[in-house]
Order: structure tokens, then C-alpha cells, then sequence
DNA sequence: CATGAATGAGAATTCATTCAT
DNA sequence: AATGAATGAATTCTCATTCAT
């Protein structure tokens, strides 16, 4: 029954696409169930066959978007051989993550406003800790794989990720946004000197 | 007809007190102007006579909720005579401002959450900004009084501030509400850790 | 599926003609749409899946009564023979429709004032031009053969309609509802004679 | 005590004039008491102390502005000597208020829209009938004197007066708001030759 | 599975009118 | 006489959700 499930798979990323469409142009607060489903081209009764409420697409579309510009900075550092290279020391490395993602959100304000909107801990969380299907690790797995690889110790990787996600989420928002109170250009080097800042206190100095 | 002046007064605070009340335990979307005056005790048409909608009573609290805040820092600062103290570091002294909010906002979960959620850095700015009708000056005049008392000088205040105001709302919100990923006592130490990395990484050099 | 478009017609007569009713005897102003779908035993929602607003279902409302004034009219003529005989003079056939429609008029206040409050000559010439869906021409092209058939030339026929038309329905308004200044009987002969007149005034005298 | 008198004057004058300018602005349902007092720079209250409602002020403001049309129009009949010149046919006199009361509503739009729209035969039939303060006679009064001067006999005067007023107030309405279906320049001489023909078909021819 | 007509609670906002000052 | 704060009923319109087809 492959026929069907590529149907209604079909479905809900139409419904998906019109959410989103919607959500980054008019805000969520101001798109109805019936926008979506007009968008779809769908009948209002078939939302309620894919979805629970505006919240629950909502919460999937942001898992959703994440993961692609993950998937992209990822794929950037493959590109650029970074990745396999000796000489990428760990700061290098999500420094170059985050760039990625920041030049991502600067191009696309909408997908920015969406996501930085409603990015919460809480669901960035579970986007890290959740497993890819395909290989069965997650984001956080490769973090984790990754401070390995540096050979360095960390007292809390954890509250690391943290800090340097919070801190790149909630400066690059405004920012981008508004160029206030500086421009990106301006902003970056200063942010990414306090995220090698983090990791530098972070870290257990090794034995001699 | 200082009377009718202070029945004024009274009512509009009643509305402020009753909106705040309700925005922070059932959220603003979930609050109706119908809700905010039943609670008051008043006309619906009254609501309309002290703001112009629900945003408007929203922005006003905010501005008074955070303006509360500072005092309440700068006044501990005070009686501590840290204030006057020689000994006191622009560090020790935003940090000691720092943390006196964040022991607040961690007593009143609900105000965190209120005021973490609805501040942008163009309503933050417009609060620092705002001259005191009393003595004439602005939170962003004192702290500029602060960087010139210390003598040092910094190549981008504002974005120093900036940075230093996003990096602890946004890990703070989630450490009080959720204890996640550490909890506040875990997160204190590390964040004025950074905080101090921040300002340093901003001072230029004195000559020697 | 005849059956649901059954229903939603029925549905469209309902409200249409609780709207007439309410705005009939209390106006339009004092008619609410609430007022509308609890004559109608609907809900308020079901409305708006109808009508955009009040005015839209006014203006329906006019345009629908209007054509079944001129049907009725033209019925008229045609069961009297007079739409057919040769003898039928042009100044004839437009005041025996002119006075079917006041007949008409006069048995309904309630259409007279409804129709006559309503009528500019923006809507009554929409109403004039729109085709009939069922043979595809509208009451103009029934005029204008009209015209053509009397064999006879006219300097400006629209302008001539105009003329009569705003001259029926402003005179026959006040004297139907009030018998004032005159009587509706006796207000007639002086009525048609002045369509006579005005007739004679616009046509182009025919070489000899 | 003049001086209150006047200063009560002032103040309903105030009134009638920001609701005028209002009505004509926005239209009478588009404007409330509180748009008047406010334009008029009084407080809420004071207006119930000099109208009872909003269609109260209106219908004071109808027959105020209809008189001044007429006695600019007869001001402009001795002034070209048309009023005292033995030459002078009624036919002409009744065209030549017409005429001028026409062309300044055709300047004054606004003033045309509120009149027409609020003009029943009713207010009308009363303004006609007011007797003027000051030489205790009525326009009515004056158009008799007129036919009586004239030498001629007509079958229903005022059917004659009520036909024209109605015929030129329900043609020119559009014309001059619309210029549809014709222009104002192209009406008027069809127009004055209805009038015209109503006033021979009223004659009752003298005896030889 | 899919549809979309129908629902009706509920939101925001306006405004004529009153009445204590 | 004048004020204007307060009222609260009334109005328009939206929208998530249901359910018969």
C-alpha cells in the first residue's frame, strides 16, 4: 500500500507547505486553519485527518526547518573538507556551524522570525536529542562525537551548547532583523571571539 | 481636581494590575479585554478610555515591570555601598545589577516569563532610552556615568551591553522555568564568567 | 449532489428573506445580522457564508425585487395582448409597464420604501444592464427593441429612461406613503402626460 | 441678559457647524456625538443640552441650508433685475431659481449629497411652509404671490411645485455627483424643457 | 478517506446617554 | 451651564471544530 501512504504523505506536506508559507508571511496568530487548508487546496475537515491544532504543525514544522539548516551547515563543512581536516580545531569547527546557519537565517528573514519566534529550549532539545531514522544518531550524538574527536575535556558540554546556542539565537535575531544596535557584519566577529571565549572556560586544562 | 486626577489613577492601575495578573498565569493570547476588565471591576467601554488595545497595556507593563527591576537593582547596589565603593569593578557592578534581576525574576517565575517573552531589544531600547521624568536621565545615561567613572574606555558600548542583555535573558528563561540544561546555580558562575570575557573583550587598551 | 445545492438555496432564500422582512419594517439601520439569522433560525456564522456583510445582502435584495417588478410588468403586457398589437403606441407600452410596477407599489409600502430608499441610479443601472442568464440579454436590449420597433428616432434614449424613471419613483414615493401632496389617483394623469411630454421632447422628428 | 443669550447662540452655532462639516465629510451614520463635541471643542454633555440627538441636529441643519440656497437664489433674481422686469414668464422665474440653486449645489457637492440624501417631501413640504420670522411669510407664500402675478390660472399649484421640485432634486443628484448617465451641461436644457411642459400642462388656458 | 456546510461561542470595539462634580 | 468619566448594551465578524454525506 506504498501507492496510499505516498498520498497521504503527499497531503500532509502540502498542508506543511501552506502552514509554513503562511506562518512566515503573515504570523501565526494571524493564519487560520481555514488559510492553510485554502492554500492546500484542501477541505477544512481534512486538516483535522493529519494535525491536531495550528500548535501541533506548528512544533513539526519548526523540528523540521531546524533540521534542514543543520543538515545544510553539515553539508557545507563535507564541501569545504573542513570536516576531515587535521588542522579544524573544535572552535573552528561551531564557529563554522553557526556561520552557516546565521548566513542561512540573514538570507531567509522569514524562516528566521518563524523559527527564532518559536524556538524554546525545550523543542530545540528534543530536535537535538531525536534520532535520525536513517542512521539512528542524533544532532547531539554528532556533538558529542565531535568534542571526542578534538581530544579536548569540557567541564559541561552540555551548558557549552547551550550558552553559544542561546546566545547566537538571541543576538543574531535582532540584529538581522533590524541591523540594531549594529550590523551583522559588526556583530560577528564580536560573538564569535565570546563563543571561543565559552569553550575556552569551559575547558579542563589537560595534564601536562 | 487633584480627586479626579487620582480616581484616574487608580483605575488605570487597576487595569494594569488585573492585565498583569492575567497575562502572566493564562498568557496574552488567552486574555480578552473582557477577562481584563471583569477582573478590574469595571466597563468594558472604560478599558478604551486608559489604552488603546491589549498591546498597548502589555508594552505599558512591561516598561513599568522592568523599570521596577533596575530600580530595585540600583537600590541594592545602594545599601550594599557597593555603589560608592572604590573597590567596586564595572564587572562587580553590572554583574552584582545582574544578578539582583535574576534573583528577582527567579522569585517570580511569573514575571520572567511575562517580560522574557514579550521583550524585543526595540522595546528594551525604548526602556533604557526613556528619561526619568524625576531627574531627567535614562538607564543608558547611567550606564554610560559607569563607564566613565571606571576610567576604562570600550570600543562598542552599546553592543556590549547588548550582548550582555541577550546572553542573560535568553539563558536564564529557560534555566529558572525548566532547571534545564543546568540549574540557576550551576548556570550563575559560568554565565559571569562569560559576562566578564564579554567586557574585556571590548576594552580598549588603556597606554601604557 | 442537487441535494446540498438544494439546501444551500435554501438556506440563501431563508436569510434573504428574513432580511427583507426586518428591513421592511424596522430599516436597515435597525436591522442587525443578528437580528437576521435568529428570524432566519440560523447561526450568525452561517450568515457570512452567504452574504459579506448587510450590504451586500441589501443590494441582492434590490436587484431581486426590482426584476420581479419588471417580470411581473412585462407578464402583464403580455397577457393583455398589448405587448403584440400593432396599435400599441411607444408613449403606451412604457406607461402601461410604469404603472404596473406603481400598482404593484402601491399594494406593497413596504417594497415601495425598501426599493425607493435603496435605488440610486448606480445600482438601478446595473440592475438595467445585467443580462439575463436565461436568454442572455438584459432589460436595456428590451428597451432599446423596444425603441427600434416603434420605427421612431430618439435624440437620447438613456437620458430619456433617466428622465422617467427618476421622475416615477421620486414623484410616486411620497404620494403613495403619504398621499401627500396629492392623491396616487390623482397624481397619474399628470404623471403620464409628463412621460408623454418628455418622450415627445427627445424624439427626432421623422423626414417627411 | 443678551450676553448669555449670545454666548448660547455661539455654542449651538459651534455645534451645527462641526456636524455639518462631519455629516458632509463622513456621512451622518459615519459620525458621532463624540466627533461633533469634539470638533467643536466642548464636552460630551453640553451637546443633550442643546439637541436631543444626532437626527435632531440634522433635520435643523437641512432646513437651514435649503434656506440659504433659496434666498441666495432670490438674492441673484433682484439682482439681475429678472424679479421686477414686466418680461419675466413664470416659466423663466421657476427655471431661474432652479438654475441657480442647481449651480451651487453643482459647487458644493458635499452640501449637495447631505441635502438630497436627507430630503423628503415631508422636511420639504415643512421648510416651504415656515413661515420667516422676521416679514411672517413662507416660500410657499411667495411662489403664490408669484403665479398670482403672473395672471395665470394653473389646476394644482402645488402638484405643479411638488413635480418640478422632484423632477430637478432626483435628476440632478446623479448628474452632478456621477456625471452619469449625462453631464450636468447636457440635463439641464432637457430638464428645463420638462419643466416647462409641466407647468402648460398645469394652465388652465384663459378664456378668450 | 475526504469533504465543506454549519455551528455558536467569543473577541474587539463603538457610542449614546447619564450624572456627579 | 458645562463638563467628561463611566457605563454596558449592542454590533460586527472570526474561527476551531464537528459531523452528515
Amino acid at each position: 500500500m506504498g501507492k496510499i501512504d505516498d498520498k497521504k504523505k503527499q497531503k500532509r506536506d502540502s498542508l506543511l507547505g501552506a502552514a509554513f508559507s503562511l506562518f512566515t508571511s503573515q504570523g501565526i496568530n494571524d493564519t487560520s486553519i481555514s488559510d492553510i487548508v485554502k492554500k492546500a487546496n484542501m477541505a477544512k475537515g481534512t486538516f483535522y485527518l493529519y494535525f491536531k491544532d495550528k500548535f501541533d504543525i506548528r512544533d513539526k514544522l519548526i523540528t523540521s526547518k531546524a533540521t534542514q539548516l543543520f543538515f545544510h551547515a553539515a553539508q557545507e563543512m563535507k564541501r569545504t573538507g573542513m570536516a576531515d581536516s587535521e588542522a579544524t580545531s573544535l572552535e573552528d569547527a561551531i564557529i563554522f556551524i553557526a556561520d552557516s546557519m546565521i548566513n542561512d537565517l540573514n538570507e531567509d528573514k522569514r524562516l528566521l522570525r518563524f523559527i527564532s519566534k518559536n524556538l524554546s529550549w525545550g523543542v530545540f532539545h528534543n530536535f537535538l536529542m531525536a534520532s535520525d531514522e536513517e542512521n539512528g544518531y542524533s544532532f547531539y550524538d554528532g556533538y558529542e562525537i565531535m568534542l571526542e574527536k578534538s581530544g579536548r575535556r569540557f567541564r559541561n558540554p552540555e551548558l557549552m551548547l547551550y550558552m553559544i546556542v542561546e546566545l547566537i539565537n538571541s543576538t543574531c535575531h535582532n540584529v538581522i532583523l533590524e541591523q540594531e544596535p549594529v550590523t551583522l557584519a559588526e556583530l560577528k566577529p564580536e560573538l564569535y571571539n565570546v563563543i571561543r571565549d565559552i569553550i575556552h572556560r569551559q575547558e579542563i586544562a589537560a595534564l601536562g
